[in-house]
DNA sequence: GAGTTAACTTGCAAATTGCAACTAATAATA
DNA sequence: TATTATTAGTTGCAATTTGCAAGTTAACTC
């Protein structure tokens, strides 16, 4: 069921979008593309959340199969993979932004700082940058609470 | 792993989340107690998506345990049972939303109107309540295209 | 009190996930 | 140039989850 191919769609936007990711780990990948600055299968590979290399493949496909990545090698370096998301793929912002929101509210363990969950998303461009820089810093604590 | 227990939080929101709601059907039942004036089990049963009742059983229970929904068996009939969103639940309404507008710009066969697509976020209420007549038009679409 | 309805439960095959180990191609180093 | 390391995967397999169909139980309806 994974490809979408043998669940008939109902229609709803929201059915649309949960059959491209409706599943544990999407989301997790398109927030490094979009705000971790990340275009490696290495890079993605380090998140906190530790996501198995197969399952990794298996994503980055769907993902490029349905026109939300593009993958192309590195032309300096051939023996890496460059991915990048589409228009499509960074159409996912607000959703993701929306997403950060309820967990900051919510989570009372969030290593999210509190000042990103709480500005109005009015100013999106500013608010994004900020998670860019924001999520190295949470990235670094994790890396540090995994050493201990 | 369905209720959280094993796979350790990164302390991203977008994880917290994500253990919330990250698979294919969650976020549709709550759409149905958010947009959809649904309240009872059968009801849940009878949209288009066709969700198993083993698998609604066990997602409202996840959500009832993790407390976005409550359940109560309703006075009028004892053999109803009644579940609503607390807060937590209907503070998703933005993530629901932005999925409708990303779903709704990227879907050619969306049966959802464009002009509650386009229609900004800002007034969310009126949008809301247009949802929810909207849905209800949806459905009746989705139930004749099935007879024949 | 016979039939119906609502809210589940059970059984089971098929698909997906998660983990560990392995591989192939390219790049860096001695 | 031979050796080692790095990157982006693949493979095998056990455990978990899903999806479908059928069955159950308690409460209403006639």
């Amino acid at each position: 069921m994974s490809d979408g191919r043998k669940r008939r769609l109902s229609g709803c936007p929201i059915d649309y979008a949960l059959d491209f990711f409706g599943d544990r780990w999407t989301l997790l990948v398109i927030r490094d593309l979009l705000f971790g600055g990340k275009r490696h299968f290495k890079e993605l590979m380090e998140s906190p959340e530790r996501i198995a290399s197969n399952i990794l493949t298996a994503r980055l496909k769907k993902l490029e199969e349905r026109g939300l990545i593009e993958r192309r090698s590195d032309p300096d370096n051939r023996k890496q993979v460059i991915y990048t998301l589409t228009d499509k793929g960074r159409d996912l912002a607000p959703v993701l932004v929306e997403m950060v929101r309820w967990g900051g509210r919510h989570d009372p363990n969030s290593l999210c700082p509190k000042s990103v969950v709480t500005r109005l998303t009015r100013d999106n461009e500013r608010l994004l940058a900020d998670m860019r820089a924001g999520m190295a810093d949470a990235v670094r604590t994790v890396k540090a609470r995994a050493r201990r």
